[in-house]
Parts: C-alpha cells; sequence; structure tokens
RNA sequence: GGGUCCUUAGCUCAUUUGGCUAGAGCGCCACAUUGACGUUGUGGAGGUGAAAGGUUCGAAUCCUUUAGGACCCACCA
C-alpha cells in the first residue's frame, strides 16, 4: 500500500518537474489546439496551459501598455525558497482576475511580482541545515552566514516563480523585484537615516522579547500569547533585623536572584510601615529594600511583589523609577547566571524546581496558588519567549502611527471588509515602539557604527562590510544586527514601483489595490501606511482587500500535522489551473475564513469544459472561412442574447469594480452556461446566423477571461478568425438589441420551459405533439419549440383538443389522451391554489394603505401587475381545468 | 478588560445602502438522450434565515438581549 502511494507521488512529482519544464521552455510555442479541438470532446488542460503562458510572456502581454489610467498591484511576495500553499493561489487567483479585467478593459495595468527572502523564516530553515552538519552559527561570521545562506535560497530559487505561472498570474515578470535587491536594501538604508535624522529611531536598553532557541529578539508581534494555567508561589523574605517576614507571589521563582526590590502599594495597611525598610533576599547574602509604586495591584497575590528588572518589563520601568539595579540572571542562550553555585548553567526549567526545592528546605515557601495567566511562547520554536535586557534599534511608532490613523479618518485608503478600517485605527492607537533590530545574518545590515571610545556616539554609515571604519581619527565599530524584515517590506509599494526617484514605474504609486490575507493587516499593511506616508507624504495605495484564510472542507485550519493539506500545484496538476482559479474564487467572501472543497474545483472543470464545447460546436456551425464581423442580431434569439450577455457584462463589471469577486465570477458561469450554451446554442441549432454564434463565443470567452485565462486563450488561439491573444484584447463593446424581440424569446423561452414541465409532470414518458391555434410566436419557432421541448410535433389547429397550456397564456394544447389529461388534473388544482395564496398575499399588501403611500411607486406598481397576471393565471388555471372536466 | 466577525437548504457559502417567490455549487430524487459537451440535458424536492423581543408599510439585513462558535489587541507578580 505504502508503496502504491509512494509511486503516484514519484508520478505526481514528475508530472509537475515537467509542467514546470514547460513553463519555462522558451522554444516551440506554436500551438496545434486547432485541429485537436476538432477531436477531443473534453477540454485538457494540461496539454496547453504550460504553452499558453509561454505565449503570453514571450509577446510581452504583461507589460504595461503605458496608454490608459494606471492601474497597479503589487504582490505579496512569497518565499523565494518555498512552495506556494492554498493561501498564495486565492491571492494570486483576485489579483490576477483584476489585472486581466483592468487590461481588457483598457487601463495600463501592472501587476508586480515579487520574492520574499523571508529572513526569520528562511534562517530558521537554514539553522536546521547547519545543525545537521553538525556546526552553528558561532562558527562564521556574519559575510559568511549570509553568503551560505544566499546560495541556499539560490538553489531553492525559481520553483515559486514557476508555481506562480501555473496559476496563471499575468504578472510583470522584468520588474520582479527581490527582497534584497540592491534597490531595496538602498531604499531602506536611506529610510533609515531619514528616521535617525528625525529623531525618530533610538537605541536603547529595553526589555526585549527574546528567543534563546535562535538568539535573536522579536517584535510584539512575534510572540504567541497563549493562556494556561500556572501556579503563584508564595515565598517568604525575611526583614532586615529577623522579626518579621514580607511572603511575595511570583509564577517565576527562578528570578528572584534578580530582584533589587519588592515592591507594595503605597496606601497598602498591611505593608505601610514596612516602606523603606530592608529585607533578605533568600539564598543569598543580598539586602533588597521594599518599595511603594502605584503600579501595584494590592489585590493581586499577597499585595507584595518581587522586582527583577532584567527580567520583566514591568519591573523594568518600576526599576527605572527607583533607580534599581538590573541583576541578569538568564543568559541569552537560556541558562542561569549570576546565581548561587548549585544554580550556575541550569536551564530555567530545572533552576525553578531548584530554587522551589531550596526555599522549601529553609521552610520559606508560604503556599502555593493555581492561576491562569498568559505566557509568551517563540512562535517559530514554540519555547517559551524570555524577557531579556538587550539594546536595540527602535522606532518611535506614535508619530506614523497617527499619521496613519489620520490617512484613514480622512478615508484616503478604503478597505475591503470595511469594519477591518476601525480595526486597524484601534491597533495604531495603542501600538509600542517598534524593536527593528533582529540579530539573525540573513536580512539586511543595519547601517550603523559606533565609536569604540565613546559607546554612546553613533553614526550612520552604509560601509557595512567593514568591520570597523575610522573616520577622522575615530574607530568605529559596525552594529552587528540586522533590519526586522517588515521593517522593509513595509516601504515595499514604493520601492517595488521607485516612487522615491520618479522612475517610469513611479506612475504606478500609490497602488491601486493592496490585496493579502487578512491575518497581515497589523503587521505587514499598518507598516506600508506608516512608512508609505512618511517616505512619500501619499498613502501606499487607494484600496485594501483583506482575504480571509483558506480552511479545509470542514472548516479547519489546514496543517501539515492534520494532513489535510491541499496542495494548488497538484490541484493544478489534476484539474487544471482554471478549475483551481473558478474553484477557490468562488462562495468566498472578503475576509472571511473560509472552507475550500475540490467539489468546486471540479464544477470549475466541468465549466471550462462547456467552454471548450460551445467552441467545438460553434466552429463546427461557423467553418474555417469565417471572417468575423460585427454582431447583426437578426432572430428573436439573437436579440435575447445579447441582452443577457450586455446585462451579464454590466453585472460583472459592477462587482468587479466594487471587490465582489465570488459574485462576478457567479454571474458569468451562468451567463455562460444558462444563457448562451443551454438557450443560444440550442436555438442556434434551429437557425443559421454564424457571425452571432460567433460573438456570442468571442463576448463568452471575453468574459471568463479574468477568471479562466488559460481555456479562453486557447480556444482563442484555435478560433481561425482571431489573430491576437486574448489578453490583450479590449472588453466586449456595447451591442445594440431589440428590447421587444429579446422579450419576446424570453417568452418563447417560457412557454418551452412550461411543456418540459408539464410534460415531465405526465404519466408515462412518450413525446406528444403540439397543437396550436393563432399564434404566430409558435408559428414562427415551430422547429425551435420542437427541438427544445423535446416534442413529436408541432401543428396548427382549429379544433382545439388535449391540454391547454395555461401559464404561458398561449394558444396551444398538448395533444394527449383524455385519459391523461385526467391524471393531469391534479397537478393544475395544486397550481391553482398556490397561486390562490398568492393572490392573497399581494391584496394584502395592496390594501394595506401605508405601503401603498410609503413603499417606492415602482415596487407599488409591481405588485399591482403581479396581481393582474395572477388573476389572469388563475382564469386560465380554471378554464383549463373546466376543460379537462 | 477592549475590539472584530460568524450562526441561512444535507454540506460549503452567497444575498452591497431594509423591498419581487432568500440564491449558487456539490449532494439528493425522477426522467431523458446516439454527432458541442455524461466533465451532458430536462424537471423537481429541500430553508418558520441560531433564539427572543423591538423599530418599520415592509427585517436574513437595523437595534436590544440570550445561546453557541472563530479571531485580534492589551494586561496578568
Amino acid at each position: 500500500m505504502h508503496l502504491e502511494k509512494g509511486e503516484k507521488h514519484k508520478g505526481f512529482r514528475e508530472k509537475l518537474v515537467y509542467r514546470c519544464c514547460l513553463f519555462s521552455s522558451r522554444e516551440n510555442i506554436e500551438l496545434k489546439v486547432y485541429l485537436v479541438m476538432k477531436l477531443a470532446k473534453t477540454y485538457d488542460p494540461n496539454l496547453y496551459e504550460p504553452n499558453i503562458y509561454a505565449m503570453w510572456e514571450q509577446s510581452n502581454a504583461f507589460d504595461p501598455t503605458g496608454k490608459g489610467e494606471p492601474f497597479s498591484i503589487v504582490m505579496p511576495p512569497p518565499n523565494a525558497n518555498g512552495n506556494l500553499h492554498i493561501g498564495h493561489a486565492l491571492t494570486v487567483t483576485l489579483e490576477d482576475a483584476m489585472a486581466r479585467y483592468y487590461r481588457m478593459k483598457g487601463r495600463d495595468v501592472i501587476y508586480i511580482p515579487g520574492a520574499d527572502h523571508a529572513g526569520f523564516e528562511t534562517w530558521v530553515v537554514y539553522d536546521k541545515v547547519l545543525t545537521s552538519k553538525g556546526v552553528n552559527r558561532f562558527d562564521f561570521s556574519r559575510e559568511q552566514l549570509y553568503s551560505q545562506v544566499w546560495n541556499f535560497v539560490d538553489q531553492q530559487r525559481g520553483n515559486m516563480e514557476l508555481q506562480l505561472r501555473a496559476l496563471g498570474v499575468s504578472a510583470s515578470w522584468k520588474n520582479l523585484v527581490f527582497t534584497l535587491d540592491e534597490k531595496v536594501i538602498k531604499t531602506v538604508y536611506s529610510t533609515f537615516k531619514q528616521l535617525l535624522d528625525d529623531g525618530l529611531i533610538y537605541r536603547g536598553e529595553r526589555i526585549v522579547n527574546y528567543s534563546t532557541k535562535y538568539q535573536t529578539s522579536y517584535s510584539d508581534i512575534e510572540v504567541d500569547h497563549k493562556k494556561e494555567k500556572g501556579t503563584l508561589w508564595h515565598i517568604a523574605y525575611p526583614s532586615s533585623d529577623r522579626i518579621s517576614e514580607i511572603v511575595v507571589a511570583t509564577t517565576r521563582p527562578e528570578t528572584m536572584f534578580g530582584d533589587t526590590a519588592v515592591a507594595v502599594h503605597p496606601d497598602d495597611a498591611r505593608y505601610k510601615d514596612l516602606i523603606g525598610t530592608n529585607v533578605f533576599l533568600p539564598l543569598t547574602d543580598r539586602i533588597i529594600p521594599i518599595i511603594a509604586d502605584d503600579t501595584v495591584d494590592p489585590t493581586f497575590g499577597t499585595g507584595a511583589v518581587k522586582i527583577t528588572p532584567a527580567h520583566d518589563p514591568n519591573d523594568f520601568e518600576m526599576g527605572k523609577r527607583h533607580n534599581l539595579d538590573r541583576i541578569q540572571v538568564i543568559d541569552f542562550n537560556g541558562t542561569m547566571i549570576n546565581v548561587p553555585p548549585q544554580l550556575i548553567g541550569l536551564s530555567v526549567d530545572e533552576a525553578r524546581k531548584l530554587t522551589l526545592s531550596l526555599l522549601q528546605t529553609q521552610e520559606l515557601l508560604r503556599g502555593e496558588t493555581a492561576i491562569e495567566h498568559s505566557v509568551g511562547y517563540d512562535y517559530k520554536s514554540g519555547l517559551p519567549i524570555q524577557p531579556l535586557i538587550k539594546d536595540q534599534w527602535f522606532i518611535k511608532i506614535q508619530p506614523l502611527a497617527q499619521r496613519a490613523k489620520q490617512a484613514l479618518i480622512d478615508g484616503e485608503i478604503n478597505f475591503t471588509p470595511e469594519s477591518r478600517k476601525r480595526v486597524l485605527i484601534q491597533y495604531l492607537d495603542n501600538l509600542h515602539d517598534w524593536n527593528i533590530s533582529r540579530q539573525i545574518p540573513w536580512g539586511i545590515p543595519i547601517p550603523a557604527f559606533q565609536n569604540v571610545d565613546q559607546p554612546d556616539d553613533w553614526i550612520f554609515d552604509e560601509r557595512v562590510d567593514e568591520k570597523t571604519i575610522v573616520i577622522d581619527g575615530k574607530t568605529y565599530k559596525r552594529e552587528e544586527d540586522t533590519f526586522d524584515t517588515w521593517f522593509s517590506s513595509g516601504q515595499w509599494p514604493f520601492i517595488t514601483t521607485d516612487a522615491l526617484d520618479g522612475g517610469p514605474l513611479s506612475r504606478f504609486y500609490p497602488n491601486s489595490v493592496m490585496e493579502t490575507g487578512s491575518d497581515l493587516l497589523d503587521r505587514w499593511v499598518a507598516r506600508m501606511i506608516m512608512l508609505g506616508l512618511y517616505r512619500t507624504d501619499k498613502v501606499p495605495f487607494k484600496h485594501v482587500y483583506l482575504h480571509g484564510m483558506v480552511l479545509d472542507e470542514k472548516g479547519q485550519k489546514m496543517s501539515k500535522s492534520k494532513g489535510n493539506v491541499i496542495n494548488p500545484i497538484e490541484t493544478i496538476a489534476s484539474h487544471g489551473s482554471d478549475a483551481l482559479r473558478l474553484g477557490i474564487i468562488a462562495n468566498r467572501s472578503a475576509g472571511q475564513n473560509q472552507a475550500f472543497s475540490t467539489n468546486r474545483v471540479i464544477a470549475g472543470r466541468n465549466f471550462c469544459n462547456k467552454l471548450w464545447n460551445i467552441a467545438r460546436f460553434t466552429e463546427s456551425k461557423v467553418g474555417d472561412n469565417f471572417k468575423s464581423t460585427d454582431p447583426q442580431p437578426s432572430t428573436m434569439a439573437d436579440h435575447w442574447i445579447v441582452r443577457q450577455l450586455m446585462t451579464a457584462l454590466a453585472d460583472i463589471e459592477q462587482k468587479v469594480e466594487s471587490y465582489r469577486f465570488a459574485e462576478a465570477s457567479e454571474t458569468m458561469y451562468h451567463a455562460i452556461w444558462d444563457d448562451a450554451a443551454d438557450w443560444y446554442v440550442e436555438a442556434s441549432k434551429s437557425q443559421d446566423n454564424p457571425a452571432m454564434l460567433a460573438w456570442v463565443l468571442d463576448t463568452s470567452l471575453k468574459m471568463a477571461h479574468p477568471f479562466a485565462p488559460f481555456v479562453t486563450e486557447t480556444i482563442w488561439q484555435a478560433l481561425p478568425w482571431h489573430e491576437g491573444l486574448l489578453i490583450t484584447t479590449s472588453w466586449p463593446a456595447k451591442v445594440d438589441y431589440d428590447e421587444i424581440a429579446a422579450a419576446e424569446f424570453a417568452r418563447l423561452a417560457q412557454l418551452i420551459t412550461e411543456i418540459r414541465f408539464v410534460v415531465t409532470e405526465l404519466p408515462g414518458n412518450s413525446r406528444y405533439g403540439l397543437l396550436y391555434g393563432a399564434d404566430s410566436l409558435i408559428a414562427d419557432n415551430a422547429q425551435l419549440i420542437q427541438r427544445l421541448a423535446r416534442l413529436k410535433s408541432v401543428d396548427f389547429t382549429d379544433q382545439p383538443r388535449g391540454l391547454r397550456l395555461a401559464v404561458s397564456g398561449r394558444e396551444a394544447w398538448l395533444d394527449i389522451s383524455a385519459e391523461t389529461l385526467r391524471e393531469h388534473q391534479a397537478n393544475l388544482e395544486i397550481r391553482l391554489a398556490e397561486t390562490y395564496s398568492q393572490i392573497d398575499n399581494l391584496e394584502k399588501r395592496l390594501s394595506n394603505t401605508a405601503y401603498v403611500e410609503k413603499a417606492p411607486v415602482a415596487l407599488v406598481e409591481e405588485s399591482r401587475t403581479q396581481l393582474e397576471q395572477c388573476q389572469t393565471l388563475v382564469k386560465r388555471l380554471t378554464s383549463e381545468l373546466e376543460v379537462i372536466k
């Protein structure tokens, strides 16, 4: 069994590699779709997608045209050495649909792709490589590590970009930006310099979130806070006169060796007299003071709290207020230092146990209580985060945050979903200074140097490859830290468009839309807005569209451990890229975490096949020598399909432009399947207007192209009457139609539907003939009706017999026997009853004077019309029943 | 503690400023069919919109409360 599974997997890999080779091939893209289309009944995406993509790319179809109003989207850069997951598929499907739509609408479109060095993420991967080789980062210099990781990433690179191609993104590859490209680094340095000059960056000792596993600090957003049950230990600190004691409560007894005070609330009657006295720090020979501070909560624990400025952010602040010493007792690798000899070198956990047992021995433990508190964990390793003091670079964030907030309040950026804007404003208000230093080598070095003789003297200098530099006889030592990745990616919109130096792409700044996952609202979107405004005085984008997480079909989060991960590339290999795109865009609204099922993908695949077959039929009807002309609707069906497609187009435009992608694709789907295929193609079997048929196909292809680019372009290329590319053709133009003729066809369709319904309801399954009286609509379309309603015959009669068709109100009878007729009676009676109840409702509504007076006139008018129609129907049904009786 | 969101058909979800009989896909039932398509066609069943109350001529939609669920932020000795 396992073998089989493995082999299947292997087969898939080979297929994938093959496809990726095709995507990257630059030769032999001559397409032989045309001949194949005549033969193959089903559309096989694997045969065409790679070549179609290569064709687009070689034709420069993804490049901006320089004509029309600019429209720009910058892709959130996927990890350069990673693989795409289903979330990327959603992102790029939405982005690409917009890019393709606006391109066809004549806008000057750019979709800028990117690749992320993914600083910390990649570093974690590489760190494992080092570990597996039995070495560690401290065996190498920053330069050595940087170039090692660079080579490592370089080997893996390209895969992600091929996968984006497989998804069909119409991105401007020539303008791809890697987050470690020179222009990125240059801009990041200049932003740093400007912040420094403006006094918005400072270096200082602060308590940072420290990962002892990866030996780097984190920003607040990289810490996972988990609520958990813990223990609050009560520990007695004997007073210096050995007469009394004060009992403190703590969850972290091992940090007591770093205590430099005990704090109580100034008004706490229990301890008032003790303020200013000293206590012995147990297990040591140190004496520490009891101090008073407002921030102590007298109702928590014992009301007395040990103060450890080196290992707790609040204690750190209190320590500053009271001039307390900071004694570091946990090292940067997570082991104990500056503690009694038997504890030195222990891990935090071991130290806690030993400390407690030592206190126990000395009878200083005064009890313990269970509490629920939240503990910060390293989001990557899952180990606890240690709050430690470190010299770090910080951005004074509030000036930037408030400016961003004002821009949001002023409505300079719109959000889908709208409510996220308020969430963001709240976030900006609560934002603390941003630690931008990271102690990992894979990233952009912080361009700062420290005077070796004067530690407070820091200067900006870009010569980061030099370990020391000499300026005016003073020696400066470089900063070894690198920037937080979000500091550089927060500048992404203006870097990728060269907005600062006004290059040719700067017309695309601010970006039209920023589309990304709602989980990135604070960590990325907020930072782009702040830094964008700071550097360019403009918001970086005009609209933010946030999508939710893609869950598995049961609504569970996808994860490797659960084994429910859907690999988009695998889905493409089995159902095609378009099918995946159609499947993932359907049934999905902004901001919601929503389930994704392959059912939808299958539906998408079926739709592609539908298009394929409409094309096959059209081509066979239209012939090889057809020359495309302006559509000339002549028959009722022609006018009707023009009306349907025009209505659908307008609807799609409105929906895409208001970011309602699922609804837009649904409209497109139904216009093509229900109207074009089910009615118009069927109707055209009884009429001859090849130019119209070709126009219907062309319009359908254009309409579907933003959502299903590959199959539409494949067909377009196969049709002998097209020369250029569908991707660069224009969105369908308005075509006039005759509303009356269109409405006539709709009535005909109604009649046909009624016949189908009645026939299905009739006992037996034989075909019936249709008799009609003085009804020119039926007379003129006898053949069409016969075919579509599957009738034996359609004949004129002046002697009606059989079953009168009541609903559509035509002079028409189904030629059935009296016996069958009687069996049908019951159906009619049900329908009559339903109509009566509808009339009842309408009458109630219309007799309500408040409704008639206050509701819009059109609505009231509509109700009246409906009532009339129902009353007519009742008459007909009644008379029909009389005939039967 | 502060905030956001969700609860609609068997399943997954739509339904934009309140307004026609609340719609799709899949699933289900019945029937059909040999040349565009079985990855098909035709017809159908299935919803007191989480619960209760309110505003309104009219509520899935707005307000209040309750229940259940997801998430974000802050603090936690």
